[in-house]
DNA sequence: CGCTGGATGCCT
DNA sequence: GGCATCCAGCGC
């Protein structure tokens, strides 16, 4: 059962600690190329008063999705090469969004290794660079509604979640949340 | 192991 | 110039 706008339409942390244990599923070139996981690290980031969000200087062409309907994919690019994808949160016209972090690799693992051209498992979904290209997942899915059938979340399974501050963001808050314990999540 | 640097492009 | 990254190459 899909995760519907309900769902995402909720402040930020509440979502990012929510999204822990549920399934990400991608099919992007196709029902037979399903590819999935499950999430196991996340990152909320905010509206204006957050430092480490893109957001936080207002909106901006890059950033509109950011305010937008709760429940779209918000896709970029960093460094040039990789894409990072955010889930968008709160109710139009508040900017947030969840980044994906880091997947336990389900469905489609062949698949994901040729996309990724790598051998362990491991090294498939562990990283927000690494997962979107496993996914088949690129700019051009910026804006797409996760509620929809090309890609989307579904409940799955639970686990300790555990707070921490987040990657390369050095403000003391504690936005970055994983499944504690569980081999996939980076650093 | 851990650390360093390069690839590469869009952002403000 | 900086960046919500990744990997190869190096030295210990």
């Amino acid at each position: 059962m899909k995760l519907d706008s309900s769902f995402y339409e909720r402040d930020t942390p509440a979502v990012a600690k929510a999204l822990l244990g549920c399934q990400l599923i991608s099919r992007v070139g196709g029902e037979s190329a399903t590819t999935s996981g499950v999430i196991v690290e996340t990152e909320a980031y905010l509206g204006g008063g957050d430092p480490g969000s893109h957001a936080s200087k207002g909106r901006t062409p890059r950033t509109e999705t950011m305010f937008g309907e709760p429940g779209r994919a918000y896709v970029y690019l960093i460094y040039g090469m990789y894409y990072l994808l955010n889930v968008v949160t709160e109710p139009v016209g508040t900017a947030g969004a969840v980044l994906i972090r880091a997947l336990e690799p389900v469905e489609g693992i062949d698949i994901m290794k040729e996309r990724r051209k790598c051998q362990p498992v491991k090294n498939l979904t562990t990283g927000p660079g690494k997962l979107t290209q496993a996914l088949g997942i690129t700019i051009e899915h910026n804006t797409l509604d996760l509620t929809q059938d090309l890609i989307w979340i579904e409940p799955y399974t639970t686990g300790d979640v555990q707070g921490s501050s987040r990657i390369g963001v050095s403000d003391g808050q504690a936005l970055r949340y994983f499944i504690k314990g569980n081999p996939f999540v980076s650093r």
